[in-house]
DNA sequence: TCAGCATGTGTACTGGCTGTCCATATGAAG
DNA sequence: CTTCATATGGACAGCCAGTACACATGCTGA
């Protein structure tokens, strides 16, 4: 698990080989076990390193769980542009429910955003790092959508941003109801062609 | 703060006494020092009790804060119903707004709904007595609604539960944009009248 | 090439929380 | 009133966060 147990003996270390074992080493934990498994003592253990080694480079240890989930999955962010936004979008939220219920992914992406309500460090890099760059994603390719006439021109792109991810986020943290891809289809249909007669 | 500081020695006490002494300090740690707050330790102290008497009767520090907020706030849980889904929506949702932007409340209800991403005691307990139960009360209010032929029939009311509240949630656990009652606003219109022109 | 320094690293320690064991005071049953 | 079952409380070990201090090593200047 870790190759490098051996400690080097005390002083420096090149920042860099330290950093990266580390990350390794609380992605692991991460996966493995959960964000409740990342903690400071363990990770310094797994890594062979120390506690204070990571007190200086992270204030929390859900800041630590969120950048070695960041690096460790790089998921694609590219949005799909056939020019229609309906299929485009029912594309993108399949791909994104199917990612969330994935066993390895869904509880730790439920984890993270779960300790970030207590973590304003965890909290401040998931929003940089994930969910605004997400966000403006989809409200970019949902102005191009408008622009060529497939949205109307008079709502706020935010708001269908949260009616589709959101819902999506809401039955992962809150797990009243199934998510499926069919869930995913009629969420589309639903946001695009309104609940009135 | 907690009146009944002194102990009153060893042995037996009547169990309803206690139990409604500690969650009567688990409630004032739960809205004065937040979720992070209410472990057993501090809670058994706060209420002159023993770790043990807690042990026994809840299954997680979670679980204990859970019960605690639902038996201190109990919330309106009627929906308005005027014969107007659109107007009875909005209401209730900027109402819930309001009660979620609020800073006692949005909080601790995103710190309980946080914490339940790795305590399954307290996702069941918040499940059962909290986002269920109000989940069943909007579809049921939408049922309504569609058989006054004001929904579309073939659509389902559970994704519009996720849409508008979900969607709020979002914003509370996720606040990469703002939550107003302009938005709740929005959003029922956004639901209701779809987003293609 | 080598010495000195600044910096990052490791050890040790305190304090808080979890979870459990065991003695015991008390309420309830007979 | 006596006896018993049971809830209660104190104590304890283990894990983790956070901090203070000693020190080895990579870098810099001569």
């Amino acid at each position: 698990m870790s190759e490098t147990a051996q400690r080097r003996g005390r002083g420096r270390r090149p920042a860099g080989e330290v950093r990266e074992g580390v990350l390794r080493a609380a992605a692991g934990l991460l996966l493995s076990e959960g964000i409740k498994a990342v903690t400071f003592d363990r990770v310094a253990t797994a890594a062979g390193s120390s506690k204070m080694t990571l007190y200086k480079w992270w204030p929390s240890a859900g800041a630590l769980a969120a950048e070695a989930y960041f690096a460790h999955s790089e998921h694609q962010l590219e949005f799909p542009d056939t020019g229609d936004i309906r299929a485009d979008l029912t594309a993108q939220l399949c791909a994104f429910v199917r990612l969330i219920t994935h066993e390895g992914t869904g509880p730790v992406l439920a984890g993270l955003i779960g300790v970030a309500q207590t973590d304003p460090e965890l909290s401040a890099a998931f929003s940089e790092h994930y969910s605004a760059p997400r966000r403006a994603l989809a409200v970019a390719a949902f102005e191009k959508a408008r622009d060529r006439g497939q949205l109307r021109a008079d709502i706020d792109l935010g708001i269908l941003v949260d009616q589709l991810w959101g819902a999506c986020y809401n039955r992962l943290l809150i797990p009243d109801a199934p998510l499926t891809e069919d869930y995913a289809v009629a969420l589309v249909a639903n946001a695009l062609d309104g609940a009135a007669p």
